[in-house]
DNA sequence: ATCGCGTGAGCGAAATGCGCAGAATCCCCT
DNA sequence: AGGGGATTCTGCGCATTTCGCTCACGCGAT
């Protein structure tokens, strides 16, 4: 295995947040931070001069799509290994990053020790395909894949895929709104009854994907506001 | 290269569903449906028994997640290659699959020329791994990897030419009519009788071709109105 | 003749809205 | 401090409408 350290680049638009991302990667063993930048273009222009085997890349630039810089940097004969860092775990995002061919998927918020645990495997498998057997076989093909693959978050919000029509879109509109919506606000948006508004938001607040918090101040029953469960 | 066809597994909860996968892989050159389980007990038991090439999963199925399924069958010496079908197009579920080593992950809606395509990256995968070269490189590893890593499905609509007659009509009907239309609409527009017609319309929307809008505002139990599925 | 498949009829269940009784709050008067 | 009235909202029973499913039938294939 490689003695020297994996050369990092560092890539986000937030100049703290860059040097939190430096402080961590400087921690973790067998790395080395030798730049930031902060747009598009200063990524792609430090990658090429730099040359560096790793790069950390948030999606959100000032001046361009993170993926697009992926894109360009990973088209390339020799490309760096690419670490995505996002706020935005949207599926289109994975799945172009997944087949840009981006070694890990990282979404916000992450700690030291998430970002060391990812850290550890890119160099794994660096170091793998420094030193790939010539008789490599399919053991060697899915302990290269383990490496690489993203791991698993939390699953936050409740899967209401399949639960009744009715009962989803009265969960995606209490998600739109940022306040807390009343049975009545979400029977308006939705074109049902308060009655069955209620009913749902009753049902949703008792699987705990949604939180109630009681409008008092008002002579009269006091209203209940619903608004998403975070955790 | 294996000149034998893969075998294959159609595991969904729906029937027609499974019928009209097993269709679509029937016409693909070099594949071979063996069986079709709908619950996650059947599709363990049939495959362990059939012991197929290749398993199509549906996420969701009736007594399981189709994902602890892929966890249990992956889990094995000669595990076969899994392919994720799912409406539900979360991040968590495709960081799972991917970590579980599926080899590709379709989301609904999705045509016969998408899991054709698929298909063929499958064998093609498959071949690669069976011939692969003792002077192995970098190309190789990512020729290999390119073809297993998901791959977004193409938003196209849904190719109904390899469906039952009577749903490529009721399907026709959908679209020729520009607001949602009910089961009873279709029934009376196509001749044919409300329940049929409320038969496929939900096989279309379980395969994602069309959307569901429930009519509210009127006691009873809401109309289901279906129009195609546009993106 | 038998079997499998597609379809229609009919029935029980699901889902909605209506309307009302009662719960829960606030405020005022004693 | 406490009781009662006014007000506002929730929860629920019921009627209505539609869906989903089962069973029976017809037809074509074997």
């Amino acid at each position: 295995m490689s003695d020297s350290a994996l050369t990092t680049l560092v890539v986000d638009d937030d100049f703290r947040v860059a040097s939190v991302h430096e402080g961590f990667v400087e921690k973790v063993p067998g790395f080395l931070v030798v730049g930031k930048a902060h747009t598009a273009a200063d990524a792609i222009e430090m990658a090429q001069r730099l040359q560096p085997d790793l790069i950390l890349l948030d999606i959100h630039l000032p001046d361009g799509d993170g993926l697009e810089v992926a894109r360009i940097l990973l088209d390339n004969p020799r490309p760096p290994m690419v670490l995505i860092i996002s706020a935005a775990a949207d599926i289109a995002a994975v799945r172009t990053a997944v087949q840009l061919g981006v070694v890990h998927y990282l979404v916000k918020p992450f700690g030291f020790a998430a970002l060391a645990e990812r850290l550890s495997a890119v160099r794994a498998a660096h170091a793998k395909l420094t030193d790939w057997p010539a008789d490599a076989g399919q053991e060697e093909i899915d302990g290269f894949f383990e490496l690489l693959r993203p791991m698993p978050s939390d699953p936050d919000m409740p899967d209401i895929e399949h639960l009744a029509p009715t009962l989803q879109l009265v969960y995606k509109t209490i998600g739109s709104g940022s306040a807390g919506l009343s049975a009545s606000d979400i029977a308006a948006q939705v074109g049902i009854s308060r009655a069955t508004a209620q009913r749902y938001l009753t049902q949703l607040e008792h699987i705990g994907a949604v939180k109630l918090q009681l409008r008092y101040g008002q002579t009269g029953r006091p209203e209940h506001r619903y608004s998403i469960r975070r955790n």
